[in-house]
Formats: C-alpha cells, sequence, structure tokens
DNA sequence: CAAGTTAATTTTGGTAGCTC
DNA sequence: GAGCTACCAAAATTAACTTG
C-alpha cells in the first residue's frame, strides 16, 4: 500500500472521515446520505474514491446494504478518534473563551495514577472558584509520555526519574521514592511459605515490564545476580488491569511498584511477597520540558502534586 | 509589482437509467 | 430495494492575464 501515507497527508478530508463513521453506524448508502444531507450516489461516489486512493477495499456492497472489510474497520477506528479529538477541540475553544479555566495536561504512570491523581482532581474540584484548572490525564510508559512531553501534547509527567542527571532538556523534582516489590494473587503457593527465597520464583511463570523500560532492566540485573530463572513463557505487559486479571487466574509472579501494590493489597485483590528488591526502587517525580516557562496553573499542580508526596512519605 | 479580473480546472453533488 | 455508472450542473479553487 505504498500510496496510503501520501493520500491520507494529502488528499483525505474531513469530509471522507465524516462518511466513513457514518457508513459503520448505518452500514447503508442511502440512510448515510440523508444523514449528510446528500444523495445517495454522491455517497457511492465519493466512498469509491477513497477506496481509490488507500488502493483498499473499505466496505462491502452486500444485497441489503454495507460491510466494513478488515481495512474499512480500521480505517473507521481511526476516523472515529480523530472526529471524537476534533470535537475536543471546541471544549477547550471554550475555555479559552471564558478566560477563566486552564487546562493542565498530565501523563502518568500506572503507579502513580491510582493514588496521586485522585487526591489532586479532589482538591481541585474542592476549591470551587473561577480560576480553577481542569485537568487532562494520559497514562503510559515514561518510552511513550516522554515524547508527548516533547511535543507540548503534555506539560507535566508524574514519572520515574532517570537515574543519572544528563542536565538537559528535562527539569525534575523528585516526590518520593517506589520500591519494585513482588505481588501474587490471594492463596498463592508461595505466599503461604515461611520463609521465601529467590529460587522460589523460577518454579512460576512471570508478569514482566516490557523489554527496554527502566524497571525492567533493573529487574533483569536484579535477576541475573541473584542467578533467578525466568520462565521462557512469562508475560510482558505494562497493562495494570491485564496484569491484575493474569494474576488473579494463575499462579503467575508479578513485579509493581509499592504503591501500586499496596492499593490492591487494600483492596483485598492481591498480596505482596515478602521479598527484597533493594536493588529495585524506582525514584518518582515530577518531569517538564526546561526550556517551556511553567504556566500558573501548571505550578499549581506541581505544588499540590509535591504536597500530597509528602504527606504520603509521612504517613507510610 | 501588487491588485483586480477573467479563464481554466477541479470538486462536489444531482438525475436518469441500469443491474443484481 | 439497493447500489452502480454515465452524464450534467454548480461552486470553488487555481492559473493566467491585465492594469494602475
Amino acid at each position: 500500500m505504498p500510496h496510503l501515507d501520501w493520500y491520507v497527508r494529502a488528499q483525505l478530508k474531513l469530509r471522507h472521515l465524516q462518511l466513513l463513521v457514518a457508513l459503520d453506524d448505518y452500514r447503508s448508502a442511502a440512510r448515510v446520505a440523508a444523514h449528510l444531507h446528500v444523495t445517495q450516489p454522491a455517497v457511492s461516489k465519493m466512498l469509491a474514491a477513497i477506496e481509490k486512493g488507500v488502493e483498499a477495499p473499505l466496505f462491502e456492497r452486500t444485497a441489503r446494504g454495507l460491510e466494513p472489510t478488515e481495512y474499512g474497520v480500521v480505517l473507521v477506528r481511526h476516523a472515529r478518534e480523530i472526529m471524537e479529538s476534533l470535537g475536543n477541540a471546541h471544549a477547550e475553544f471554550q475555555d479559552i473563551g471564558e478566560g477563566r479555566l486552564t487546562r493542565v495536561a498530565l501523563g502518568v504512570l500506572p503507579s502513580t495514577a491510582v493514588f496521586l491523581i485522585p487526591r489532586l482532581v479532589a482538591a481541585l474540584e474542592g476549591e470551587a472558584n473561577a480560576t480553577g484548572v481542569a485537568i487532562s490525564v494520559r497514562e503510559g510508559t515514561m518510552e511513550f509520555l516522554l515524547p508527548l512531553l516533547r511535543t507540548g501534547q503534555i506539560d507535566l509527567a508524574v514519572g520515574f526519574l532517570p537515574a543519572k542527571r544528563p542536565g538537559s532538556e528535562y527539569k525534575t523534582t523528585q516526590l518520593y521514592e517506589d520500591p519494585t516489590v513482588t505481588v501474587v494473587r490471594n492463596g498463592h503457593p508461595l505466599s503461604k511459605l515461611r520463609k521465601i527465597n529467590w529460587k522460589h520464583l523460577s518454579d512460576y511463570p512471570m508478569i514482566l515490564p516490557v523489554k527496554g523500560s527502566l524497571v525492567r532492566s533493573a529487574i533483569d540485573s536484579f535477576m541475573a545476580e541473584h542467578q533467578v530463572h525466568v520462565a521462557r513463557r512469562h508475560l510482558e505487559s505494562v497493562s495494570t488491569l491485564a496484569n491484575l486479571g493474569v494474576l488473579q487466574l494463575t499462579d503467575s509472579i508479578g513485579f509493581m511498584q509499592e504503591h501500586l501494590a499496596r492499593y490492591f493489597v487494600n483492596r483485598n485483590d492481591l498480596s505482596i511477597l515478602r521479598l527484597d528488591l533493594p536493588s529495585v526502587t524506582m525514584r518518582v517525580g515530577l518531569i517538564w520540558m526546561a526550556e517551556r516557562q511553567v504556566p500558573p496553573a501548571t505550578r499549581r499542580v506541581m505544588d499540590l502534586l509535591e504536597l500530597y508526596a509528602k504527606e504520603l512519605s509521612a504517613s507510610s
């Protein structure tokens, strides 16, 4: 499909995306035509033009309507995302127009999402004055968040700080340290043992962060040092919910930041093994771009997060 | 040479008639 | 009934000229 990229950049119109989404919704050219206030042939022709452009059939013509092909499903999904994202622009325009709500876009790690963010949002909700802050949150690994930070799609990241300070494009402050712990389902054979040593881990499948991530490399070197054998069939995942599900359903051993693990333990979802991973403690902190000046709203969010982090480490 | 006007081209949508 | 092709018309955009 050599021309798809070019076509999408140069030729594909918003009108086309509308059409694709409507076709998927109605599965009928005639009804789509009515919805878009055009006639049926116009719909038919526009679809043909898109299909020619992307060089792939997008909808299968059947006796009583249209059904998306595999290609169609993919393109419709992206079209929906774009239309939705564009819809958000309207809300943000209003924010600017009203001149009193500032949007702060945060990027967070799964391990920080569950306890820092709710407190932040609750505090901001509570103040109820006109010069409020609207928060938007994205979750992902550091590899996902840092590019967003660089391109300005997020203003601030709450994530792992690199071990050394290259003193470069990012500015950081440390909030707290988060050790990595091993977690298993309640009633897991290992949780019954009085004494666990590292060799025990070799007997069970593991869930590890994806290769190349900060935590993973730390775990890998720790494992090598303690000669723990990693089962060949281990799961690589940074999806917190997937990990939780797998852990509860199987005898897998998972690695999690302690703060997140505690959350699950408190809810009686998981158990923490009595094992220390001393060299796999992550430094969690705020990260933002050095060259961009920090607007007051972002400054406030940073102050609040620092405050909660302090309370947190004081109470634990 | 910039502003304004006109001509050519492209895009979009419509109708009619046809096939499955 | 549903959709396709062929052909037509209107609108918008772009290119090509004038002109002060």
